[in-house]
DNA sequence: CGTATTAGATACCGATCGGTATCTTTGTAC
DNA sequence: GTACAAAGATACCGATCGGTATCTAATACG
């Protein structure tokens, strides 16, 4: 009966890592068990199932991301400057990740099919907050005069975030982070032609 | 006793259709022999255990999806027509995938880590060959004439399967094809840039 | 201090997991 | 036609799955 709520972040964060890095469904109650030195009573006592706790938890890492990218572009005043603040943390992302295991949204991605509706409809909403963020830059650029006036917002956004997504997934395959580079020098060069 | 290679081509067939749209590890053996209307007798006669399996089958889905990308390629007789092909493939392959479940690359890659050797070997295996296959058509663009002399073909080979499976990863999650369209027009205009 | 509340532990449930030993059936060769 | 080999079916194994009913212990409040 200790502290209620800290007891609910440390499994939320410990499973956010378990789910992350070896899978939703592939992490079972008896790892998440282990890694919080709690008995199942005590996490069902939190969580009203294991589907709820994989939703709460890909939540809180979502979470955990964004504020770590927000952190990183509030240092930058102009839209490039957030723009390249944003390429260089997917870039530090890899071997200094804020979340074990990668991007979250590119992990769950796989996983949230129609066979887990949750899932997918969690994966889903980050997948427009990012997208919605990345706009909002663009947005901003073009209002302040930064970026070109007419650019094609939507596409950008796109482009970006595939190419990101993409280049990560190479990267954690081939244990290098050859292809995140590489996929930021595009997106520099991208930049340099909508900047004014 | 019928056709004992019939049968094993067909469980590769059923299960790899089922990792491909399930998972690797979410998909029981269970699933399997339902799919196959075969017993577990039969799957174990043919493969040594579930992990074997998972691999053959992973292979399986690679070759198919070679295949299908072999053949749009080989009607083009240009570096650029190929590279055209290739995008206008990965584009259709959402709404009209030769396997089930979208790219085999993208799927393992989110469950091909260090807890699961076997697939992670066989993932590069396939990533280095869809590379490789993009260099030897810039190389062949370059020393044909019809590509921009000394481009960064490892740059733009990266770039390139980066775009592609990140917008199809986008695609599948939001259930449209807007996001593959925009890296395919994305796609032809970094194209057209090194094209002579 | 005593009592109600609740976080967390314990012990269990039926179902399903991957895997195997054994039996039956089928095709083939002589 | 009969014997042999191999494909596939059946029945089972221990382990683990997600989930729950119940018990214990610690805090908050009077």
């Amino acid at each position: 009966m200790r502290q209620p709520e800290a007891t609910k972040a440390n499994i939320l964060k410990q499973s956010g890592h378990l789910f992350n890095t070896q899978g939703y469904k592939a992490t079972s109650l008896s790892d998440i068990t282990h890694a919080t030195k709690l008995t199942k009573g005590a996490i069902y006592r939190h969580f009203r199932s294991k589907d709820q706790l994989e939703k709460e938890a890909l939540l809180y890492l979502s979470q955990t991301m964004f504020a770590s990218i927000r952190q990183r572009i509030k240092a930058e005043s102009t839209a490039p400057g957030k723009l390249r603040a944003l390429f260089s943390f997917f870039e530090t992302h890899i071997s200094n990740p804020p979340i074990k295991g990668g991007c979250p949204l590119l992990n769950v991605s796989t996983e949230a099919d129609d066979a887990h509706p949750g899932l997918r409809k969690q994966a889903v909403i980050i997948l427009n907050l990012l997208r919605d963020s990345i706009i909002t830059i663009l947005d901003n650029g073009v209002r302040y005069g930064q970026l070109k006036p007419g650019l094609k917002k939507a596409y950008y956004a796109s482009v970006i975030i595939a190419l990101l997504e993409g280049a990560i997934m190479m990267s954690k395959l081939r244990g290098s982070n050859e292809d995140i580079k590489l996929a930021t020098r595009h997106l520099d060069e991208m930049l340099k032609e909508i900047e004014l």
